[in-house]
RNA sequence: GGAGGGGUGCCGGAGUGGUUAAUCGGAACAGUCUGUAAAACUGUCGCCCUGACGGGCUACACAGGUUCGAACCCUGUCCCCUCCA
């Protein structure tokens, strides 16, 4: 169960509201991502103040450690990591493309080579279902193939197939209903894929919809069109969620686009490598230009870290990796996104949303889409080097 | 005073006759990161020309020598370190 209120749409734009059982959540609204019960350098206090009021966790994670029933002990996900929060879980399914090098996959479900030790699990629809029920989630979705963007058309069909099987699966072993549980479109870069995928999803009752398998190493346009085409199949009165994907600029473009819902690893993660975001883009700490820079990052950014200190003081604690370094610059991206997501939903809500995307994107300045992708395959190539032992 | 060891690019440190503008770290400079195997990864890193391929020049304390060819061998000079007196 999942109670969602559609307040108002300009455009493609919706603002609503979803209820769940920590708490009503008002959508647009970008998850945080907590993988293993934590979002990475704060207290779940620290993130409650930043105007975060869902956050996402991951099953193969926690699964893998501290185990789900350890969890269950504790008192579920909640009680474990204190936050009071709503709690969105991904089923594993994203671990299918970021560990392919690990993992085998049967229509049955995922065998892993766990990335810590080596050993072998399988993850089940059904074991999804249960795991994400244990955890006691307030959002739980189903298990799905989510394979690379450059798969062929046959693969990627398969893996959509086989997805909305393990989604009939999922939905058969939920029981816990005041869990929602949604469902997840693939069909990687084909509209005709997308549109199969969601007519046979929408014809069993989901709580919500999400739309997998983007992000994943495909121009932005694409990610974009397919978004769009995707959103305005699905059904109005559900939550629409992008799993993935929240870059700033992105997150404005795809709310354009009619998605209620946003989870990424980017703003923390670009956080802990130096990367402040500002509304002109944004900039690497790192750069020799801070060195002596007096003024804070943003200086008009009413955050903690901006209100306290210097660019100059930022840029020494990343060059000597002090600890602080990583929590001050997560407290800032996250803030910025808080903002961000804030201002879009109050312009939604005032149809000023349309003036409010063209100034905020004519303002900030993406990364280089050419760079961004050569560079991506690198860090892929880097990283299959330092896979665990075959046994 | 005696005995021994050593001086390599911004720094540390390999190399000990040719395939060496010189392995590898670090620093520096820049870029990437999207349902987190990430406090990670990539590129550049003597000077000049080129978008790049490539080309030219100067280089392994200094000076001289041996050799077709030297960071690497020989001689001298300067400097540093260790031990003994």
């Amino acid at each position: 169960m999942s109670n969602f209120r559609l307040l108002k749409i300009t455009g493609k734009a919706r603002a609503g509201e979803l209820t769940t059982a920590h708490g009503i959540v008002s959508t647009p609204v970008l998850c945080p991502v907590g993988s293993q019960g934590s979002v990475k350098t704060l207290t779940p206090q620290e993130v409650k103040d930043l105007g975060m009021n869902m956050i996402l966790a991951n099953t193969y994670h926690l699964y893998l450690r501290p185990g789900i029933t350890t969890i269950e002990k504790m008192g579920g996900l909640h009680k474990f990591m204190d936050w009071d929060g709503a709690i969105l879980t991904d089923s594993g399914g994203y671990q299918v493309f970021s560990l392919s090098k690990l993992r085998k996959v049967t229509d049955e479900g995922v065998t892993f080579r766990s990335h810590i030790d080596g050993s072998q699990h399988t993850l089940t629809p059904e074991l999804a279902v249960q795991y994400q029920e244990a955890l006691g989630a307030d959002i739980i979705m189903v298990l799905d193939e989510c394979i690379g963007h450059d798969e062929s058309r046959d693969r990627l069909f398969a893996a959509m197939v086989r997805t909305h099987h393990w989604a009939e699966r999922c939905l058969k072993v939920h029981k816990k209903t005041e869990q929602a549980l949604f469902a997840i479109a693939q069909g990687g870069i084909y509209p005709e894929l997308r549109k199969r995928s969601v007519e046979a999803l929408t014809k069993l009752n989901f709580d919500g919809y999400a739309i997998g398998g983007l992000s994943v190493g495909e121009q932005k346009r694409v990610t974009f069109d397919i978004t769009e085409e995707t959103a305005s199949l699905l059904p109005p009165d559900k939550p629409r969620y992008l799993m993935g994907v929240g870059a700033p600029e992105d997150i404005v473009e795809c709310v354009g686009r009619g998605i209620d819902i946003f989870d990424c690893a980017l703003p923390t993660r670009v956080a802990r490598n130096g990367a402040f975001y500002t509304k002109t883009g944004r900039v690497d700490i790192l750069n020799a230009g801070f060195r002596e820079q007096k003024e804070p990052v943003e200086s008009d950014c009413t955050c903690y870290t901006c209100q306290h200190f210097s660019a100059a003081y930022l840029h020494h604690l990343f060059r000597s990796k002090e600890l602080l370094a990583y929590r001050l610059a997560t407290i800032h991206n996250l803030a910025f996104m808080s903002n961000l997501i804030h201002s879009i939903r109050q312009t939604i809500l005032n149809d000023k949303f349309e003036s409010f995307k063209r100034e905020f994107l004519a303002g900030y300045k993406p990364t280089n889409e050419e760079t961004r992708l050569t560079q991506k395959k690198k860090w892929l190539e880097a990283r299959s080097e330092t896979l665990p032992e075959e046994d």
